[in-house]
Order: structure tokens, then C-alpha cells, then sequence
DNA sequence: CGTAATGTTGACAAGGGTCAAGCTTAGTGG
DNA sequence: CCACTAAGCTTGACCCTTGTCAACATTACG
């Protein structure tokens, strides 16, 4: 469908001198912490694994792209996630950064002893996979957003004024829809009371039970 | 949707003798096998964690349910495959029992030292959600199927001829789709001579290549 | 052999996709 | 600072894929 133009652009990566950690670093040992533009690829689908990687500040999206365009975002990471599991040797997906970002990388292999500390995390990741795949599967355009919308407002810590790191295309992607139909859906739910849009990437989240009740 | 009537069913557990292994069991310890029956209960979501799970022969269906009866089938695993990993104390997922088939069961708290052993077998896992958000989220019908019925084969060492140890129903609710339509494809594909349909359980792939070219 | 579970097929409806036009916003350069 | 452009977003009209409902066929089971 699209998204391809961001492997265009130059991998714009650059190592943050002093960066203050917004995120508790997981116990993997050493670690950099490096700069990422909006739009700039963390690494590639075939590519092969050198580092497991944590959210310092931004967004990040995990995708994967089929032969004609279609693109499916398998994942959002936002501040304290840790992300680049899918590896055994070689990525299977792609990862780009959403926003301007800083990402914290455990260079490969960690160590056995490391293992126990990041299992739990690697399950994070699982349990949220298997989530979104009854979200993907099971639930209906309207089911989707309702859920992505409490979904980024609970990443935010609750607050009702929730700023989207990501476009339109995006959300699609991730939610199996088009950018047609998110946009449709997010019209109705501000036509409804159920959100404002204060701009395309701010969403005020005004009655939260109606999207609840959307949920299942 | 259905698939409610499988809890009703007493939970048919009794310990196996002496099984021989048909799997190699991972590096967790003790273990002991269990036998169940087709439709039993291995775990519920809800329950505390207590083991982490091996196929020893048969197959399982780990899925959740939606509050008005839909379901979605997460995974399903056979032979050698090790399930049970989406929990964090409480199991957030319901596994059962698709045929008759022999569990190991690895009582956890697993030691600190076992789990660089598992760490990698829970990878798959995600990478296996991952692939199938894709499939689920990008595909239509006639791809899901065809994809399915690939990984089947895999599964079965590649051998033409697939034995499906699910229903209709288990494989609608794995793909995101209706019986219907998992009947009509699989009528379609018969009919263009891409497979023959001996029984309903049994797939015969004739022209396994017109299948990889549907799955992207 | 009879009954229930499972699978197939058809007719029809609808949710969401496609295509297209127009609007808004942000970025760029004169 | 404003005009121009491009990217992103919204909205409408239409259509197609898939879901729904229903009847019937087949298989498994007691």
C-alpha cells in the first residue's frame, strides 16, 4: 500500500551524548543509548540481530511488509519497552522509529544469568501479541479503535488528553484497516461525544465507559 | 460465537503411565505427562500458573473468549511444542485439549538457570503471534487458508497429505473468519484441483506451489 | 438405526475496502 | 511573512468480500 519510502531515507543514527534516563534500564549489562530520527529504520527485516532494544523517549513501530505493499504493524513501543525479540539470529520484522526517538541497545548475546531477567519481559511482548491478535481477529472496525484509543491512553498514564506519536496509515496498519476507515471511525466516536480531536493527533478521551463498553 | 460447550465437559485428566517420549523434552527438570482427552481443559484463563506445557502427541488450542461468545484461537501447537508462556502468575488465556493428546508439564517456578533453555522457545512464540497478526491483520480469506494449510503441512514434515486435528469451527476461529467461508474456500481450492478432500479432517495438497503463490 | 455434531452450499446483507475529491496542516522558499 | 506545495486527513459514492441465516448433506456416535 505504501510506508516503503521510509527505507529512502538515510538511517539517521546518531549516539546521544548524556541522555538522562526517562526508562529504568532492564539489567542486560552494557548499553548505548542512541539517537533516532522520525522515520529512521532501528533495523531490518533479514538483517541479523545484534542487540535487544529499550524505549528511551518516542515511539516505535514493529512491522512487517508483504510482497504487494500491505504492511502490518505488529507492535507500538513507547518509553520502557523493550522490543527486537523476534530474532533467533535474524530479524523477522522491520523497526523504524515513529517519532524522534532515543533507544537504549543490550548488545547480543546477553548472558545466560541475564536470561531470567529478561524472560519475563520477552513475555510482556508475547501476552501483548496474542491480545492484539483477538483485537485483529474477533473484533469489529468501531471494537478496534475503541480498544487502540484505551489502549495509548492507558501507555499514557490515564489521562484523558491522548497525543498519537503515529499517523492515520499507521493506526490502520496496525489495526488491519484503512486510513479511510479509522478516520471514519474516529469522526463518528467526536460526532457521538465519545472523543474531541482537538488536531489529528490529539484525541481528549470524553466519555471513556462508551469506548469500554465498545471493547467487547 | 460457540465453543463454550468444551468447559462443560468434566476435565478428564489422568496421569500416563509410561509414556514413551515422542518429543525431546526441554531442560526444565522434573516434569511428569499427562493424558487428556479431546475438548478437556489444560488450563483456564484466569488460573494461577503452575507449569509450563510440552505436546507430547496430539494438539492443543490456546484461545480467548470474548463476552458474547466470540473466540479467537491464538495458536495452535502439536508435537514437540511448548505452550503455556502468557502468563505472569495468572494465565490470561484458555488452553484445551483439540484431539486426545499427551502434555508434559514443567512445574514452575522454573529455576533461574533453566531459563536461558526456555528463553528461546518462548521467542518462537512471539515470532509465531507475530506471523499470524500479519496473516490475520493483511490477508483475506483465500490467503489465510492458503497459509494455513501450508503451516499445517510444515508441521507435518511436509508430507502432502495433512491430517487437520481441528474442526471448521476451530480453524474459522484461528483465522478470523467464518466456518462458511473456511468451507467454501477450501471447496474452491478443491475444485480448482489445488487439493483433494478425502475426509473432511484430510487435505491432500496436489499443487502446493498455487498455494504459495496465494500467500502473498 | 436414529440422533446429534459437523460440514457444505445457497441467497442475501452489511461491514469495510476502493476510488476520488476536497480540506487542513506543516514545511519551504521567495 | 506569505504563497506554494506536499503530506496527511476527511468525507462521499460505490462495490466487493465476507458474514448471516437457512437448508441440507455427511459423519460420528450411542
Amino acid at each position: 500500500m505504501l510506508a516503503q519510502q521510509a527505507h529512502d531515507l538515510p538511517l539517521a543514527r546518531r549516539p546521544l551524548a548524556e541522555a538522562r534516563p526517562q526508562a529504568k534500564p532492564v539489567g542486560l549489562g552494557p548499553h548505548q543509548v542512541l539517537f533516532h530520527d522520525a522515520r529512521s529504520e532501528i533495523y531490518a527485516q533479514g538483517e541479523t540481530a545484534t542487540a535487544l532494544y529499550q524505549v528511551e523517549f518516542g515511539a516505535v513501530r514493529v512491522y512487517r511488509l508483504l510482497a504487494d505493499g500491505r504492511r502490518q504493524i505488529t507492535a507500538f513501543h513507547v518509553a520502557g519497552e523493550v522490543f527486537g525479540f523476534e530474532a533467533e539470529g535474524q530479524h523477522r520484522f522491520f523497526a523504524e522509529a515513529v517519532s524522534n526517538c532515543a533507544i537504549r541497545a543490550y548488545r547480543l548475546p546477553i548472558e545466560p544469568r541475564a536470561a531470567a531477567e529478561i524472560l519475563p519481559v520477552a513475555l510482556e511482548s508475547l501476552v501483548r501479541a496474542q491480545q492484539h491478535l483477538v483485537v485483529i481477529g474477533r473484533q469489529s472496525a468501531d471494537e478496534r479503535v475503541a480498544t487502540f484509543l484505551l489502549d495509548m491512553m492507558a501507555r499514557q498514564g490515564g489521562r484523558a488528553q491522548v497525543e498519537l506519536a503515529m499517523s492515520r496509515t499507521d493506526i490502520g496498519d496496525y489495526l488491519g484497516l484503512t486510513i479511510e476507515t479509522v478516520s471514519r471511525i474516529l469522526s463518528r466516536f467526536k460526532q457521538r461525544g465519545i472523543i474531541r480531536l482537538p488536531n489529528a493527533r490529539t484525541v481528549e478521551i470524553l466519555r471513556e465507559p462508551a469506548l469500554r463498553a465498545l471493547c467487547d
